[in-house]
DNA sequence: GGTTGCATGTAAAACGTTACATGATTTT
DNA sequence: AAAATCATGTAACGTTTTACATGCAACC
């Protein structure tokens, strides 16, 4: 059957509680989001084709006259989870635009180089400050929190090592002006 | 115009010196493709695209009897690359499905945890080793050089992330055994 | 009465990978 | 003579985003 890591994000969140895709998606903008993403031109065809497979469940279960489906977890969903965290991950990938403009910053000098590392730096602090606020706001526990700790001091090294390489280019090309 | 990131590892490239489709290939693949990945089937298009723009001109170069075509950056594809650095980056984004495995962990218990976390440090143990070859072998020097060591210590403090959470969890995992 | 939030969904486009097809040259 | 490397390209497939369409409910 074979289901994509996108499936397993919806299978995950289904074995906490059942939930609409609307929630579904809410979740996952607060939690795996830094590192799965998913939209809803994601979730609502895929919780079709799970509802099909039989690995979920799924009631209409509307609040007045809104429309809403909950789903649940079936068995053979559970089991369909476990074997996925038994097995090793696949897909670990990156892309990173402002490693690649300091990867061809030569183009533009050292300036164009402090450009890209200075906004790399603000954009991790920026969602340091993001992972920071679900930290306080969310109060997320057990193995999401690990996960959203690893987030933030993530974030934090990245953050840093701009910072750090910001420095070094500054005073090397200082001292080539110097000695130039 | 507006192009992709995948556009500027070519037009980086090509500034770097004048390269066929293949060698960009095989440069990528040393380089960018730890933060920006691309294949045959993005780059042979591409390259028609970014020729029939006026940003690179191609010119048949075969060696004896096999086909070659070697792409030059021209001025307008400069101009090009050296605006895309001056501006903000945009995409920076993260696919780890081990992440997403240590988060939804609970279903399979303090061992599924360990069993990603042992997983995902290996990866990144993995391509420390092969990133630091590339460091030994391939001389890299400037910005590029820069990039690279990031990769390194990147991975090497996500690897080193997981064994410390890894002792945190089995630690947890034998207090509450203990306790029980 | 307007904005925000809840709620579902699709269609088109963009992006990217994989597998395939082809053929020359160089190395073992 | 086989295997590896150089070299170009496409077609099919799968994934993901974006924009759009719709409508109820709650709050201000």
């Amino acid at each position: 059957m074979e289901l994509s890591p996108t499936a397993y994000v919806i299978l995950g969140m289904l074995a906490w509680r059942p939930m609409s895709g609307y929630e579904i998606k809410a979740l996952v903008d607060k939690s795996t989001r830094f590192f799965w993403a998913a939209s809803y031109g994601q979730i609502y065809p895929e919780l079709r084709r799970l509802a099909e497979a039989g690995l979920i469940e799924g009631k209409a279960s509307p609040q007045g006259g809104r429309q809403r489906n909950v789903y649940r977890l079936t068995r053979a969903g559970q089991r369909e989870l476990e074997a996925w965290l038994g097995v090793d991950a696949g897909v670990f990938e990156t892309r990173d635009e402002g490693l690649l403009k300091l990867f061809f910053a030569e183009a533009g000098g050292t300036e164009a180089a402090i450009l890209a590392l200075d906004s790399k730096r603000r954009e991790h602090e920026r969602t340091v400050a993001r992972l920071e606020e679900i930290e306080a706001t969310g109060k997320p526990e057990g193995f999401a929190l690990h996960v959203l700790r690893y987030g933030i001091e993530c974030n934090r090294w990245q953050a840093q090592w701009c910072k750090r390489t910001m420095r070094e280019l500054e005073t090397e090309d200082s001292n080539l002006r110097r000695t130039a």
